[in-house]
DNA sequence: TCTGGGGTCCTAGGACCC
DNA sequence: TCTGGGGTCCTAGGACCC
């Protein structure tokens, strides 16, 4: 019995979005910044065609956008989040196991198709998936993960593939590892690709070439699975079901640079009362929380900052009124008066299941009550959104909130966000 | 003036224990 | 004077992913 995976990546995800509600930007230079509309996180081919650079900061290339025209969104990551599930669902009439990998990307299992023309397969989902959702989509086959997310790249660059490539004869996989870059690997990031090219590997084929002992004292075990996978020999399972997160992280940088201590709160108060949410939503407690508070790092006239502070609970909660006072207090330790501040967050830590946790034996039990309040809470704000109950200390002065003047429609989730507006 | 927000895993080294 | 060896836990730092 052998693997075979299919790897579906959708191209240019959060552009294709805005677009299919925007057909006539169709052959139109477009692209989506980060929150706060700081820096490009998708583009067009068109705007890629325009030299618009991956992480570029929005003040850099402001003159090209107007010479070339380009469309410019703020990331709605409400529409993105529910174009990526009608992805989804599609691709789940073409296996019983599909791995949501990314919010644009996954991976299917089809193994045990023996009956089925591979090829034909995948040239299906790759039409069928635009047709149903508008989402046009690159599909790569091979018998591991990281070579199907070779195939992937390999079809989606090769005007010959075209969006769609079956990568399982051997002389293909030689040419297709020869023409990949090191760095194009997937595992092998930029520090990695620096090292490899001063020992002589600059594709795919070379580091499948390198002895595993030379692999692992270089890249660790992590990396010897890679090396291992593009050899053919499959080291990685798909992965259906999600483990619950170890640590989950709420933060956003401010819309502008903050000084006062009582704006900060407002947004603090209102990432923790998110992360707490988060952590309920997967059925967890955390026995920890950080807090940290800091400075942009990219000022130079003004001085840096930054700190943060971490808290152990007397047992693990999930509860908003254990976490959002305590969380207030650690701010109010880290605070000094005097710095131009960008960004806070909360990062919840130790995290175990909801159903295991013991009851401390000097603590008050609280926890049923705090856990039915809880319940209503997320209730409502699942049904009417986030603002509609909130802390007086989340306050409504919403001067830390980002910049995201380019914001489009939620198309696909309008009345959620009727309902919210009131 | 303006530079995102999430996550994962591994390794090395120190503290501490028997 | 001799002053081993093995284990666990924790943390910081460094690498990676989207």
């Amino acid at each position: 019995m052998t693997s075979l995976f299919a790897l579906v990546d959708c191209n240019n995800f959060y552009a294709s979005c805005e677009r299919v509600f925007q057909p006539q930007l169709n052959g139109k230079p477009i692209v989506v910044l980060s929150n706060n509309d700081g820096c490009v996180i998708a583009r067009s081919n068109e705007a890629k065609a325009c030299g618009i650079q991956m992480g570029a900061p929005l003040f850099e290339i402001k003159d090209a956008i107007a010479f070339h025209g380009i469309h410019v969104f703020s990331s709605n990551y409400e529409l993105y989040g529910d174009m990526s599930r009608r992805v989804v669902l599609v691709l789940s009439e073409y296996s019983p196991h599909v791995e949501v990998y990314s919010i644009d990307e996954s991976f299917l299992d089809l193994g045990n198709f023996l009956d089925v023309d591979i090829e034909k397969y995948a040239r299906a989902i790759w039409e069928r998936v635009p047709r149903a959702t508008g989402i046009p989509v690159a599909v790569g086959v091979a018998r591991t993960k990281t070579l199907a997310k070779l195939a992937n790249r390999v079809a989606k660059k090769s005007k010959k593939a075209n969006g769609m490539l079956v990568l399982t004869d051997p002389k293909h996989i030689e040419a297709a590892l020869k023409a990949t870059e090191i760095g194009d690997v997937w595992g092998i990031g930029r520090r990695y690709a620096r090292k490899l090219s001063q020992f002589g590997v600059n594709t795919a084929y070379d580091l499948t070439r390198q002895t595993d002992s030379f692999i692992k004292k270089h890249l660790t075990i992590l990396g010897l699975r890679t090396v291992k996978e593009l050899r053919g020999e499959p080291c990685l399972d798909l992965e259906t079901m999600p483990p619950a997160k170890q640590n989950i992280c709420t933060s956003r940088s401010f819309g502008e640079a903050l000084t006062e201590l009582s704006d900060i709160e407002e947004a603090l108060s209102t990432h923790a009362v998110r992360c707490a949410f988060k952590l309920r939503k997967q059925k967890s407690c955390a026995m920890a929380f950080t807090v940290f508070l800091e400075t942009s790092r990219f000022g130079q006239d003004s001085q840096m900052y930054f700190n943060s502070r971490t808290v152990r609970l007397d047992s693990p909660s999930s509860s908003e009124l254990v976490i959002l006072p305590a969380a207030l207090e650690a701010l109010r330790v880290i605070f000094r008066e005097g710095f131009r501040y960008k960004k806070t967050g909360v990062i919840v830590s130790g995290i175990c299941p909801a159903n295991q946790v013991q009851q401390s034996l000097f603590e008050p039990d609280t926890r049923q009550r705090d856990s039915n309040l809880m319940k209503t809470l997320d209730g409502l704000r699942e049904r009417y959104g986030f603002k509609s109950v909130f802390y007086g200390v989340q306050g409504t002065s919403g001067k830390w909130q980002m910049q995201n003047s380019n914001l489009s429609p939620c198309y696909t989730t309008k009345l959620k966000d009727l309902l919210k507006a009131n």
